[in-house]
RNA sequence: GCCGGCGUGGCGGAAUUGGCAGACGCGCUGGACUCAAAAUCCAGUGAUCGCAAGAUCGUGUGGGUUCGAGCCCCUCCGCCGGCACCA
């Protein structure tokens, strides 16, 4: 005897042998243009997934919820005769298997192929429809050779402002080609994690902590690679205007890139041949200005600061310096600031004004130096205050509030040039002035900062550079992939120096040069990967042109046709993607600008208490467990059931026990157990069409689940066909046409149950015979839907007070006397004046009396 | 602080986009089957009042538009996410 509680259908059985028969016969095996099989009649669909990270922990219920809903797609595309693109991969650098590697001495390549097979296990177990022949790793020589290659291309590019576009570096004309690399390497002040060893781009900065294990970020000035990507600043914001992707996620980045529109103004130095210049959006506030401030590091400061002013100014810029980003943006705090002694002339009033320093002006963004205008900017104001400063309203507000700190738009006053013009005329003819003047210009400003692309660990790809007399110097595609050494000792060294710089005989190149030590980010690989799938295992090119064409042609943009993923990538994957596509573009490697159309975010999943799932509240699911009790299909179905794809929403395994019960219901629908308890095809099933009502709810389900899929309202697909299943579980005889239609409807969801009952109707009925994942989707028929009549509403006053039926046909005149003369309308107008009769065809009445 | 999203039964969630609120599922209650239980099947299940027919109330709050509002407009409250001195 099996303590195990008997299944309630016997998917243990079936559903092992359809995944074992799907990957013996290369059933979802995408081919490309000019492979045997290839159709090219038929439109391609790219659907695809964002890839995992193999940890060590193995999947969890979140993964499968965006692989479901992309399968679903990818299932029901192909019945709908699309040539559909489904793979799936391994984004496998990274820091865990490197700390890992760290403890152990194990290679992280090792951890790596241990985590892919578990991972591969468990994603097989679910029966999802990948093309597995197309499987990526980027930790493979073969694969992150080309990520190398693509490097190489970036780093012999530049990007020219007159074409607006990534040209190759020999078009550049200049002296100094290092200076305009789209890859260059800088000595700037960077995030530094001492407890990772590493440096950080902003994007992995989180509240001045690591996005990975949340240790503290330093600033730190190093020698790091660097990508351009602000070149790109202006196309990464308008080209999103094209891209089906959800509003908030654009909206992300657009803040993310932070383009700001002003100008940049001259202040002369009094007493000096030097000047400051600012930038602001509100040149139209210039009279107002009455003080400068300048970032504590600005290079200026060291010229300008006069003698009595110097130690507190050196006292101010160390103290600053000491302070972490966290520290330095607590905006609870008070403002500070250090006079440097100096004026600057307000090239508008021509009136000295002081020049201070103070840390909320940022070196990063704009010139690094601001002008303060305290009348109509908070910060200003405060800081004015804290320092008694002068201030002078010159915006005059349209509406009620005051004038003073007002930092809306009005009307310019007290600015003798522009008085009496809007905020907007004011800017454009102040600007222009100086224009005119030669004191400033019209500028435009973004916050997304180049990207910090080099990092100091182990585990990533290395770069193909090498250094000779203090400078670098590309590798030869021939000779590539650069391949890591193997270490003994992985630990990153503490001082900045990376892991790599230990591997003596690796790092020597020839007898001048050495190999850069640095590997590139975790990123990189994600880049471009979705390309890599058009044609995996080309050795020749990263990517066939002709694969390339085919997968990520089409109308639109964008070349993938649907992405589904987390929101955790907004920032970082789906922009640094978005900038090595467009590279690439312009370089005519690639026919699209966008590399995916539609996005959609899958929500989270949280635990059955509403939290998050985590480790130490032990509310974890783990989908092997749901799977053994009640099957992938039954698991497939809830992570769809549960509630609309993007919505955060809390696991329930009764959930799933409610959804196994409707998979046997459909399987005993099918099936009926003999006497022996052997499952066998019931006898009701019969090759008849089926009553009016059966063949309505056929035609009303096929109906609403194709609409349901084109719509991503997969919960309200599945409600249909409970509905569908509860109306035909008590049927005398089973219209043989209805339930086939069902199981192709059921099969994107459910593959197994549908393939295997799809089997035992063949082996009984010849009329549709293959496998069903080769079926047609069928097409509802209006004809089967339309009614007789039709149950409308009767209201008064807006409150339903009966209901009756009228034929379909019925005109607004006979539905309107047909309400009137109904009796328990007439019971509640006797006496009443009726003012208005409302009547929607097919819907209601509504009688309004006084 | 600013920007965005969301507030519907005991729970997850539906609602053709202004026209019967609560589909479907969970849970619960009752019944059938069973010696019994499980499983399965059938029925009921927003709240209040009522024996019932039925009535009244009901989509975070308060107001508005409309014959009619979960849906549109304004106010406030709460939760979630993002940005955070970006000049």
């Amino acid at each position: 005897m099996s303590s195990e509680r008997r299944k309630p259908y016997p998917f243990d059985k079936f559903e092992p042998k359809w995944q074992a028969i799907w990957e013996e016969r290369h059933f979802f095996h995408a081919p490309n243009p000019g492979d045997q099989g290839f159709d090219a009649a038929r439109r391609k669909f790219y659907v695809l997934d964002m890839f995992p990270y193999p940890s060590g922990a193995g999947l969890h219920v979140g993964h499968p919820e965006g692989y479901t809903a992309t399968d679903i797609v990818a299932r029901y595309k192909r019945m709908r005769g699309f040539n559909v693109l489904h793979p799936m991969g391994w984004d496998a650098f990274g820091l865990p298997a490197e700390q890992y590697a760290i403890k152990s001495g194990q290679h992280p390549a090792i951890t790596t192929r241990e985590n892919v097979a578990k991972f591969k296990a468990q994603l097989k177990r679910i029966g999802f429809s990948y093309d597995w022949q197309r499987e990526i790793n980027t930790t493979d020589p073969r694969y992150y050779r080309w990520t190398q290659w693509i490097f190489l291309k970036i780093y012999n590019s530049w990007f020219n402002p007159v074409t607006n576009k990534a040209e190759s570096i020999s078009t550049y004309t200049g002296e100094n080609p290092d200076a305009v690399r789209l890859a260059y390497v800088a000595d700037v002040p960077v995030n530094w994690c001492p407890e990772l060893g590493t440096v950080l781009a902003n994007e992995e900065v989180v509240d001045g902590k690591s996005e990975v294990g949340g240790f503290p970020v330093v600033r730190r000035p190093m020698r790091q690679w660097t990508l351009r990507i602000t070149a790109y600043a202006e196309r990464l914001l308008n080209e999103l205007d094209e891209l089906d992707w959800p509003e908030g996620v654009k909206l992300l980045q657009r803040n993310w890139i932070g383009k700001s529109e002003g100008a940049e103004i001259d202040f002369k130095i009094d007493n000096s041949e030097e000047k400051v210049r600012v930038f602001t959006t509100r040149p139209d506030t210039l009279y107002g200005g009455t003080f400068l401030v300048l970032a504590p590091e600005h290079p200026l400061v060291d010229l300008i600061v006069t003698e009595e002013q110097w130690p507190a100014v050196r006292e101010y810029r160390e103290r600053t310096a000491r302070k972490s980003d966290l520290e330095r943006a607590d905006l609870s705090k008070e403002k500070t600031g250090v006079f440097t002694g100096a004026h600057a002339i307000n090239p508008a009033t021509t009136q000295k004004i002081p020049i201070w320093i103070a840390d909320y002006v940022l070196i990063g963004y704009g010139t690094g130096a601001i002008g303060g205008v305290p009348a109509h900017d908070e910060r200003d104001l405060e800081f004015a205050r804290k320092f008694d400063l002068p201030t002078v309203m010159v915006v005059q507000p349209t509406g009620n509030e005051p004038a003073f700190g007002f930092t809306g738009d009005g009307i310019a006053i007290n600015s003798p040039i522009i008085n009496g013009l809007t905020s907007a005329q004011a800017r454009k003819k102040i600007t222009a002035w100086l224009e005119d003047r030669g004191q400033g210009k019209g500028a435009i400003n973004y916050k997304l900062r180049d990207w910090l692309f080099s990092r100091q660990r182990y585990w990533g790809e290395p770069f193909p550079v090498i250094w000779e007399h203090g400078k670098h110097r590309s590798l030869g595609e021939d000779e590539l992939p650069v391949v890591p050494p193997s270490l003994e000792d992985y630990k990153p060294t503490g001082t900045g120096q990376p892991p790599l710089s230990k591997a003596k005989e690796w790092i020597r190149y020839s007898d001048k040069a050495e190999r850069e030590t640095n590997v590139m980010p975790q990123w990189a690989g994600s880049c471009w990967y979705y390309l890599r799938f058009c044609d995996p295992h080309n050795d020749r090119r990263f990517v066939g042109e002709e694969a390339e064409h085919y997968w990520m042609g089409g109308q639109k943009p964008g070349g993938v046709d649907l992405y589904v993923g987390g929101t955790e990538h907004a920032v970082l994957h789906l922009l640094y993607a978005r900038f090595w596509q467009k590279v690439l573009f312009d370089l005519g490697y690639v026919s699209k600008s966008e590399p995916f159309q539609r996005l959609v975010n899958q929500g989270i999943i949280l635990g059955e208490d509403n939290q998050k799932m985590s480790k130490s509240r032990g509310n974890i699911v783990n989908p092997d467990d749901v799977i053994d009790q009640y099957g992938a299909d039954a698991f497939r179905c809830y992570e769809m059931f549960m509630g609309p794809l993007e919505q955060m929403k809390p696991w329930s395994m009764r959930g799933v026990e409610g959804v196994s019960r409707f998979l046997a219901r459909v399987w005993r629908l099918f099936m009926t157990e003999n006497q022996a308890g052997d499952w066998e095809l019931s006898a009701k099933i019969r090759e008849i069409d089926g009553d009016k009502a059966q063949q309505k709810m056929t035609h009303a389900t096929i109906k609403k689940v194709t609409g349901d899929i084109e719509s991503f309202s997969f919960n309200t697909a599945i409600s249909q066909m409970m509905i569908f299943v509860n109306a035909f579980t008590g049927a005398e005889a089973i219209p043989l046409p209805s339930i086939r239609a069902f199981l192709i409807l059921l099969s994107p969801f459910a593959p197994h149950i549908a393939s295997e009952l799809w089997e035992k109707l063949n082996a009984k009925f010849t009329d549709a015979p293959g496998d069903i994942t080769g079926q047609q989707w069928p097409e509802h028929d209006e004809r089967f839907l339309v009614e007789d009549e039709a149950e409308i509403v009767l209201q008064i006053n807006g409150k339903v007070r009966d209901r009756m039926k009228v034929p379909i046909s019925a005109t607004e005149e006979e539905m309107k006397t047909a309400a009137l003369s109904n009796a328990k309308v007439q019971e509640r107008i006797a006496g009443k004046t009726v003012r208005k009769v409302i009547v929607v065809p097919k819907k209601l009445v509504n009688i309004v009396i006084d």
